[in-house]
DNA sequence: CGTTCGATTGAGCTTTCTCAAGCACAGTGG
DNA sequence: CCACTGTGCTTGAGAAAGCTCAATCGAACG
């Protein structure tokens, strides 16, 4: 197994307090019926986690499956040289870690505080085996995560550093964005290993950006977009 | 919608001879009862495709789904400029156009002459709603996709052209392979347009694993590798 | 008020791209 | 049977985007 030596996140521990999950933020909530849905939550356990705190590493046994319930996570996977790659960053409603393999094929860390919903695989198969409209809102998920990972590979393999940003801070926008401001959690090195460019191509970008009158930022987490339709046509390559 | 000047395609004629699939190139048959299986036949329609015909295009309203029974097919997504992203190659028993959404986000493509089963999504999706088996595989498929993914993401994000090439006859050697000699009958270009690269830097790279011995081209479509073990340590990027 | 850690900016370098020419092979018509 | 032509592959030379290394900046915190 790998284990970098810039690695600074804790274990997380085997055994943590039990407090449940908050109903609301289940993604799969919509299509359960309170009764089903009490019954979910007390399958699962509510673990916090700190800034950089790791959730499991690649190649760990997957025996749990998450849901973030709060704050940011980051799936990642690492090279022999420490090269790495950002695949994903995940928000409240999401599930992490629901692999077929025996072994996790990434890592997921937390980007700032943040919490989850862990689920023992086999209560958690057992309870989704029982209730059909959760097997079907599974399947969604992964098929919409699997179009999002295409559109990722469309930005990794032809798009400009430019066009990157741009998409990252329209994706940001729409997923998590209060009008025109976005928070941006996550460190500026997080932020290029998703888009598979260094973090000063980043830094020089955001600051074009900014001379640009697109953006302004509020706060180096709070950026505000100026310019909602020039960055949408940058995103899309045809700026 | 987008439709690209120099794309040679012509559109798939509405209505087509309709000859039924053969029962052992598609994907789900471990999974059905032989009656059922040969209901599962019955929705389908073959389909024959020469060399760069068109399945569907990028925007297309998603009111089939296919399964390759044979040859080869690509998807991929072009940006108004032109600059295109090949996202996977499918074989026999992989499926393909099974979008959440109500139109495609992907184009997709034969790579020399290929053959698909075609199922109306409605008689598709009637289907799966009765064969909970096939649900679970339908899921798996889209799980073990998203992997594929996201090594992709992986690949694209952060290996060097030498890198990606020696990744992309690995994967291909795992598919398709027999013994040592892979079959690669997609073009250059689409080879480019998987990787991030350009035709150029493909062929540069290919000349280099020859001019290093690790591996020789017994013919432009039929690559032979001569020393694995080398050619997996530079794809996992430890080279 | 100093320290620390991440973000920014700069200068030079490397990898890959672009543009252009030449090559190889299959199909076609004289 | 062989030149002709078209298409895709290869190779080369110069250009460019983004990377590396290094210095500086700036906010948070003790």
């Amino acid at each position: 197994m790998l284990s970098p030596a810039n690695h600074n996140s804790s274990l997380l521990p085997d055994t943590h307090p039990c407090n449940g999950c908050d109903a609301r933020d289940l993604a799969i909530c919509g299509v359960l019926e309170t009764d089903d849905l009490d019954t979910f939550r007390r399958l699962g356990c509510s673990i916090d986690l700190c800034d950089g705190q790791s959730l499991f590493h690649q190649g760990d046994a997957a025996t749990r499956v998450f849901t973030v319930t709060l704050g940011m996570l980051k799936s990642f996977r690492i090279l022999a040289d420490g090269r790495r790659q950002v695949t994903g960053f995940h928000l409240p409603g999401d599930f992490v870690g629901t692999s077929v393999d025996q072994e996790h094929q990434f890592a997921v860390e937390a980007v700032g505080k943040s919490r989850v919903c862990a689920f023992p695989v086999n209560r958690f198969d057992g309870f989704i085996e029982e209730h059909q409209p959760m097997q079907r809102e599974l399947y969604i998920a992964a098929t919409r995560e699997l179009v999002q990972a295409q559109q990722q590979m469309v930005l990794l393999g032809r798009k400009t550093a430019m066009e990157r940003v741009a998409s990252f801070l329209v994706l940001l926008s729409d997923r998590l964005g209060h009008g025109s401001v976005v928070e941006l959690p996550m460190r500026r090195s997080d932020i290029a290993d998703y888009l598979g460019l260094t973090k000063e191509t980043v830094s020089r970008v955001v600051s074009e950006l900014k001379r640009s009158r697109m953006i302004r930022l509020r706060a180096i987490e709070r950026t505000e977009i100026l310019d909602r339709t020039r960055l949408d046509s940058l995103a899309q390559g045809d700026g």
